[in-house]
DNA sequence: GTTCCGCATGAATCGATAG
DNA sequence: ACTATCGATTCATGCGGAA
């Protein structure tokens, strides 16, 4: 079986309009930021940027399956002392272009930028906005179990009796399913805060976030072999993750340098044996991070 | 030298109006949300939400002196399996008022409502927004400075918490100038992602709120008899904590059981002496969490 | 006096059922 | 079709009693 990974140069609005209906089971994209400052890379005006965006999602909107997602990483910049209010906008023009606005996860950056400022403190966070095309999506949320807290470790051991009465009470006929989910259970589901460093970063050029990011997207919203697209590609994070985990990928940039690096790392086609079924295997934090550096030996030498 | 509380029953709108212009330091308020506390408040549509908030921010923005801020606690309900837009909408038409829409402070839950869905996970943050009438607005960082580092840490563990509670009862004895040394070493501006557990509730009417997040914001943009005002008092934590702080305080409340319970543990006027100099003590999670004990013991009996 | 353990309880949300 | 109510699901935290 084969994993392909399609890296395009080239505009992301005119390539867009190239890729088929209904065919992508992710967008998970950072596009560049507003900036007030004229010819730095690809800035675009705050005051442009809702406009600018519009024509994009609209294309995303035409390209993603019906079941699929779109997760846009983003955050509004400060101008004239001031949140501009661009992203507040362009989820309200997304919507009426057809978008659902499912959900808004933030993504706690905990080691954040240095600095210091007489009227502000360091920014934080970062928004991952979820649109959605219907409110049937899918969603895998086993693959993104947490370890639970020491207090359900107690719990697992021996079920309080209030537990089994509330059970009782509802169920009415002693031990129903219910008890059977707390059983087997020694992992919980995860929140809609993120928290993650953005480590992990290759030395050449630097990645907008950490792998882990995508990561946890892309096993959220797809499985394998499933179809993933970042129209504003960089570095190709998404993408590069996308093939480790096995799923099918579109990356567009049109920066011809971030191209050349990344042919250089990923394999066009990658012939992959899959499981017969899918069987989740949790990746816990520290072996995530072990991927991380060997990843970066990978790529440095 | 007085410390005042100011209990007023009564409608927001209304009894705002008799309020004074440009009178107030800091407004830290959480309104009911749309379509919540129905049993309290008779919960406002998300439709009528904005239309029903506007006339309130209005008069905020008159009391509150050009120096002053205005931090509101909120957070959208989803609604048909999207999240609702009102307080996007909300954030663009106070700024048409007038207001500066300053920053988002992103408030992490780590106690958030348990629950599973098919398709979203438990929401475990809210929004604290920042409003300001002017660019030149206080700003007091240095006193929610935090402790950084495991150095610090270490060396707190080992002291015993009678050790502590010494230190900070008795300000400039010898023993605790050592520790504050070390704390003051090791400590580093906070960012705009607050970490804090909805905990000490009282069982009666519990509070939206932990003491730590007022206290935190009050600290931040007042100092020593500066005026707090909360036009949605509820059970009063905002106020309670004010007059701690040695702050002046307004809150305004309509339901009746929340005066009557607040007026037994809220003094009218209170003497307080004051330092000469303002020396930020720090109080550490520690101690928070004893004097968050002692008022539930102080309320019960 | 510690530490451990049981216990109640939340600014929740979905889907089914009922009017 | 559209709204109101209800049951089911889930987990971190502080408190109080016990070891």
């Amino acid at each position: 079986m084969e994993i392909k990974a399609n890296i395009i140069h080239g505009d992301c609005t005119e390539e867009l309009r190239k890729i088929e209906e209904n065919t992508v089971d992710l967008i998970f994209t950072s596009p560049p930021y507003a900036d007030a400052r004229k010819n730095t890379y690809g800035g675009i005006h705050p005051n442009k940027y809702v406009e600018w965006f519009l024509p994009i999602s609209e294309e995303l909107l035409r390209v993603l399956k019906p079941t699929g997602t779109f997760v846009l990483n983003i955050k509004e910049r400060v101008l004239n002392g001031e949140r501009n209010t661009y992203v507040l906008e362009l989820i309200l023009e997304m919507r009426k272009q057809g978008w659902l606005w499912t959900e808004e996860f933030v993504w706690h950056k905990k080691n954040s930028y240095p600095g210091k400022w007489p009227n502000r403190f360091r920014d934080s966070w970062e928004r991952l906005l979820q649109f959605n095309k219907s409110k049937k999506f899918k969603m895998y949320q086993e693959s993104v179990m947490v370890t639970m807290g020491d207090w359900a470790k107690t719990r697992l051991r021996n079920l309080s009796d209030t537990d089994k009465l509330r059970d009782e009470s509802k169920v009415g006929s002693g031990f129903g399913k219910n008890i059977s989910n707390w059983l087997k259970r020694d992992k919980a589901y995860p929140t809609n805060v993120i928290h993650m460093a953005t480590e992990c970063n290759n030395k050449n050029h630097s990645a907008v976030f950490p792998d882990a990011l995508p990561e946890w997207f892309i096993k959220l919203f797809t499985k394998e072999r499933d179809m993933v697209l970042d129209p504003f590609m960089g570095s190709g994070t998404t993408i590069k993750v996308a093939q480790r985990l096995k799923r099918n990928s579109t990356g567009i940039e049109i920066h011809p340098s971030y191209i050349e690096m990344i042919s250089n790392e990923i394999n066009p086609v990658e012939h992959c044996l899959f499981e017969k079924e899918e069987t989740y295997e949790p990746i816990e934090h520290q072996r995530r991070k072990k991927i991380c550096r060997k990843q970066h030996r990978h790529v440095s030498l």
